[in-house]
DNA sequence: TTAGGTTTCG
């Protein structure tokens, strides 16, 4: 049987494999030696397709991290696999997983590697005597004909004042500093995210994915992370966060007492009692070392020259042009001043117009620019946002003697700047959510007629429309 | 590859 699965309980996993095999450290291979009896133990971090040699052998290489090392320098080797043994392992391992490979050949690479790996790679193949113990977790039985039980990898967290250059890792964190998914110059999205534990060390991550779903899903500051294989790279003297293959997280709401609910895109992942205590000592700790006291604002908060982060609803949207787009929102509050209307064709408009028009007192434009402007485009009108970083600002047009209020998303990711879609089950949605149903529009039409500075208004016979505008409020309201 | 935190052209 060349490749097995085995059961392990606990850290007993050593009473399980063969007795005569000795455990060989990653530091001390070298080329030459026999490793006919010894084992390595590692991680699987990453693995290949299974691919086909030019003489038809099965070929499959992975790379296997030492767990028992994870902050040495060179802590992972490269595996390459022939034959049977390719085949059947690329049918059954996961990254995560604890890969055991006995009977192996050390080979030297001619050059030196510069990502942390080792400068030997294994050999392993059914023919040179080889053997490979997978511990897999429950379920995965897919080309075992062994019994194929056993308990999840055990993870090992390394705080972040333990950090070393060239290392992949798996860390928790309480976010300081975020940048919601952005696209970046490059293919990718990016997201860049500063940590800190009880260490009080900070550690800068940049996060990069072609796929907006599987990076982090933040909030805000004073959220908590889990990132696992998550690559430590040194830049500029300080260690720095980078996402490598096989990068997953989970995001947790950062309040003490509140759920240990984790965010994830993740099919699987493992979350045990452990990681729930490990993630309401991180709030405990939070709680009195991080400042969240962000620049959040209600529209009725705030002032001319003030940058702010807004929880809104998304009732319109416009193309403006090709370097601005514009975004009608809403928070249930009236901003105190007169506010800017960007001008844009009806039919560039997207939105319930009777809606708009019933809510034009307390609907605000918000003009977003350069990069902002694709994601702007993607959202779903009726959908709950956060905007971060809006500009207000001043202005008063030639032809009136009444300053408004402009509301700008600038371009660039400055300060986090950005729009972050929240889901419906985020308890500040839930919370605006209740409170916009509670809105009196009666009172929104009484605002109008009080407030003789605001000069908005297309047509104000709105009694006229009256239930039409309610029925259609209360249909909107119910999605 | 991209970004590498530290606000604004509009």
């Amino acid at each position: 049987m060349p490749v097995q699965l085995l059961k392990i309980i606990k850290e007993q996993s050593e009473t399980l494999l063969p007795s005569h095999l000795q455990k060989e450290n990653l530091q001390d291979l070298q080329e030459g030696c026999d490793y006919t009896n010894r084992y390595i133990q590692g991680i699987i971090t990453l693995s290949y397709p299974l691919t086909k040699l030019r003489d038809g052998t099965d070929f499959f290489k992975i790379v296997l991290q030492d767990s028992d090392n994870l902050c040495s320098q060179i802590n992972s080797i490269n595996v390459l696999i022939y034959g049977k043994m390719a085949e059947d392992c690329a049918k059954i391992i996961r990254h995560g997983e604890t890969f055991i490979v006995a009977g192996f050949k050390v080979v030297k690479l001619p050059t030196a590697r510069e990502d942390g790996r080792h400068d030997c790679h294994l050999e392993v193949s059914e023919e040179t005597g080889s053997a490979i113990y997978i511990y897999t977790k429950s379920g995965t039985t897919a080309a075992s004909e062994t019994a194929s039980l056993s308990v999840a990898p055990k993870y090992v967290y390394t705080p972040l004042h333990h950090l070393k250059d060239g290392t992949i890792v798996n860390l928790y964190g309480v976010v300081k500093f975020f940048k919601p998914p952005h696209i970046s110059k490059g293919t990718d999205y990016c997201s860049v995210v500063t940590l800190v534990d009880p260490s009080n060390v900070k550690l800068t991550c940049n996060l990069f994915s072609g796929n907006l779903d599987s990076l982090p899903k933040i909030y805000k500051v004073g959220d908590i992370v889990r990132f696992h294989r998550i690559k430590i790279r040194e830049y500029n003297g300080q260690m720095q966060g980078i996402t490598s293959g096989g990068f997953a997280s989970l995001t947790f709401d950062g309040t003490v007492g509140a759920p240990v609910v984790p965010r994830t895109s993740s099919r699987e992942y493992t979350f045990m009692d452990e990681e729930q205590k490990t993630v309401e000592e991180l709030r405990i700790w939070a709680a009195s070392n991080i400042s969240i006291s962000g620049p959040a604002a209600k529209l009725s908060g705030v002032q001319p020259m003030l940058f702010f982060d807004l929880t809104c609803q998304l009732i319109g949207k416009a193309k403006v042009d090709g370097s601005s787009f514009l975004l009608k929102v809403w928070d249930g509050t009236k901003c105190p001043y007169p506010t800017w209307k960007v001008p844009v064709e009806a039919k560039d408009l997207e939105g319930e117009k009777v809606l708009l028009h019933q809510l034009r007192n307390l609907v605000v434009d918000i003009l977003v620019y350069d990069n902002h402007v694709q994601l702007a485009e993607s959202l779903k009108v009726g959908s709950f946002l956060r905007i971060y970083s809006i500009h207000t600002k001043q202005a008063s047009a030639d032809n009136e003697d009444v300053s408004r209020i402009e509301f700008h998303l600038h371009g660039g990711t400055c300060y986090g700047r950005g729009i972050g879609v929240l889901p419906e089950s985020n308890p500040d949605v839930k919370e605006l959510k209740a409170f916009l149903e509670s809105v009196d529009l009666t009172d929104s039409q009484n605002m109008e007629s009080m407030c003789s500075m605001d000069v908005d208004s297309t047509f104000d016979n709105v009694t006229e429309y009256g239930w039409c505008f309610f029925i259609s409020l209360c249909i909107v309201l119910q999605y």
